[in-house]
RNA sequence: GGUGCGGUAGCUCAGUCGGUAGAGCAAAGGACUGAAAAUCCUUGUGUCGCCGGUUCGAUUCCGGCCCACACCA
């Protein structure tokens, strides 16, 4: 029999935690985390984990895995969760991967491409350029170091921008030259299930959880973080509003409705991206019989067809 | 009651020396290969408070009224 991951992906406050560990205790198997923060252990109420009690009910990779002081991206992630996926495969068929960050699915499902690592020097050079000298120096760095890049890419987004600076001066070669974006083939079948709400009900379930989070301590959690808000980890809704209250910019009421906000346009983002994934089949994340049905009816069919 | 300041896009405001108006935020849509809960792109018609007057033409000038805020009584 091939082996499986199921992928349950959508919008913050969709009900992905629910719907995974449904799955994941129906097929008897882990859950791999597919959340930019929620392997961090330091975080906890702002970024919705799921409860102890959930994480006993089924073993979940990727949650408190890593400290905000540890540098996570796409690249580390593909390379854990690939691990992890190794670990669950040796002893099941299927495997559940869930979480919002559509770009580290991506990197599971269809691979990163290879690339130089960067000297920590390097980054902070190019970072420390940006922080100082700006937009345009950042433009006309890269402009005159990475004419590809430049001729070709964001030119208004820093952080591509940095990118592209970091990897020209640490290889001397266009990162353009490394993107080849072709999918990798995965020793294993994909089962690719969205959840979706109509936008009036998310963005409720939206507002009742971030009045759960700040009910819960959330204003405490960041307090006790304060120290660490320029760290990229740290750079989440839900803690930089705060941050911004604690540093004297609006009020708690306008900071807590601040990430209600930048949470619906989060959760908007989100949509983006998977609708754009035409292999998604979708549901109503209520309709835990529906899911588990189609998933059941995917690993046949995708095990017949081989 | 008097004086002053204001009433322009969902919100905060800019502006039109008279030729029917524009920013930021919000909203909607989109992008996305090492910070991705990040970052970036696109989209702006609204009785310019109401009623009159002057004028070829008023949101803009004048008068009255209404509303908000501040101060004085």
């Amino acid at each position: 029999m091939n082996k499986t991951v199921i992928v349950i992906a959508g919008p913050t406050a969709v009900g992905k935690t629910a719907v995974a560990i449904q799955l994941a205790q129906h097929f008897q198997t882990s859950i791999i985390s597919a959340d930019s923060r929620q392997c961090f252990r330091e975080l906890n109420i702002g970024v919705a984990k799921p409860s102890p009690d959930e994480l006993d009910l089924v073993p979940h990779y990727f949650i408190d895995s890593h400290s905000i002081l540890e540098p996570v991206d796409a690249a580390v992630y593909e390379q854990y969760a690939l691990e992890k996926l190794h670990t669950i495969f040796s002893s099941n068929n299927i495997a559940i991967l869930t979480g919002g960050t559509g770009l580290y699915i991506k990197a599971l499902c269809e691979g990163l491409d290879q690339m130089p690592a960067i000297p920590p020097a390097t980054r902070q050079e190019v970072r420390d350029g940006f922080y100082s000298f700006g937009m345009e120096w950042l433009q006309q760095q890269v402009e005159l170091l990475d004419p590809v890049y430049f001729h070709s890419g964001e030119i208004q987004n820093p952080h591509r921008l940095m990118r592209a600076l970091e990897f020209v001066k640490a290889t001397g070669e266009s990162i353009k030259t490394y993107q080849k974006g072709k999918p990798e083939h995965r020793p294993f079948n994909i089962v690719k299930i969205g959840l979706q709400l109509p936008r009036e009900i998310l963005n409720e379930r939206i507002n009742l959880r971030v009045d759960a989070m700040v009910r819960d301590g959330l204003v405490a959690e960041a307090r006790s973080l304060i120290a660490c808000q320029h760290l990229p980890a740290l750079q989440t809704v839900g803690y930089r509003e705060i941050f911004d209250h604690f540093n004297g910019l609006s009020s708690l009421d306008a900071a807590i409705e601040f990430i209600k906000r930048n949470t619906r346009q989060y959760a908007k983002r989100q949509m983006t991206w998977f609708k754009k994934d035409t292999a998604f089949s979708w549901f109503n994340p209520g309709d835990n019989a529906a899911v588990v049905t189609f998933a059941e009816q995917e690993i046949l069919s995708k095990n017949t067809s081989y």
